[in-house]
DNA sequence: TCGTCTGGCTAACCGC
DNA sequence: GCGGTTAGCCAGACGA
């Protein structure tokens, strides 16, 4: 007869946290990891855009810094719609 | 008679770099943005897969630590593999 | 007559890095724990201001984030300002 | 004859929240800005004396931890000291 | 007092 | 190899 693993979670070290909390950690971690993956495919797409406007003659860095400004600005305007929220949440108060 | 913005790119400062230099920018431009937009939509899942872990008990510093080692381990199996290809690509020059 | 710290720099393990490597090391100390204080200070000093203006009736979070957006505004001028130096910078290189 | 903005306080938006206030605002936004330049700037003073100990050879992260460790001496210090102060207090009740 | 959350700092990554 | 940029960590402040 062999050793069940459902009826004793000592039976050796990996099994000390539970099969169960066990593909629990492994399905996380897969998930993270999948994610990583696409991200980093996509760090890597936008280095070949730089790389391509690069072989046409633009400045990478003019490009950069237009595309943070650009950035900023829009997060700007978020914040600017957010502070509204705000003082509009104020006047309801009155 | 109108200035014809075909033949003379200086009509104007926003056709000054030339009408298809000012769309292959804009192109340029939109392209990283959009991939930045899913980039950061990415990065905002593993955040959230982080947070679903933590609330149910796990230790998302340690969790870090593990797809950190486990990131290492496959950076050093392709570097050991492509090791091998070079010793393989040294042998075939025998 | 007693030991000469002079002449003997591993009298005791306080003398082990030498007597001006501690006296510098205690001087940047002592500079850093200085500055933190004040830093200290002024932090508590923006915070009174805040329960100040907490007991006249203001908001803070609103404050806060006409504070926050009037930073990032000096920031975004100060960026364009560095984006115009770029492109002048690049109109050199024509 | 000329809007008189002390007699009426609706004859533009700006005037909306009474000049009073509006003055009090722009005092309390002036104060805190302010005193976050000050402390910005003692933040980069701490910065240049970090960066001096590093070039002096020092390795900045102990560095840190001695200040850290030295800033909860000095906390536990304190709180035992009014501990202390609770001691002779509940005495002085007797 | 606890939990939440923002802001500052540190360490890693990428391009030059 | 360095400088600049970005993600993660942490402490400190606010509200419940």
């Amino acid at each position: 007869m062999v050793a069940d693993t459902q009826s004793n979670e000592s039976v050796d070290q990996s099994d000390a946290i539970g099969a169960v909390a066990r593909d629990q950690l492994k399905s996380i971690i897969a998930r993270i990891e999948r994610l990583e993956e696409e991200k980093k495919a996509l760090a890597d797409d936008i280095k070949e855009v730089y790389a391509e406007a690069k072989a046409n003659g633009y400045d990478t860095k003019v490009l950069r810094k237009v595309i943070s400004l650009r950035k900023q600005d829009s997060n700007e305007r978020a914040e600017q719609e957010a502070l509204l929220e705000l003082y509009l949440g104020a006047l309801g108060d009155l």
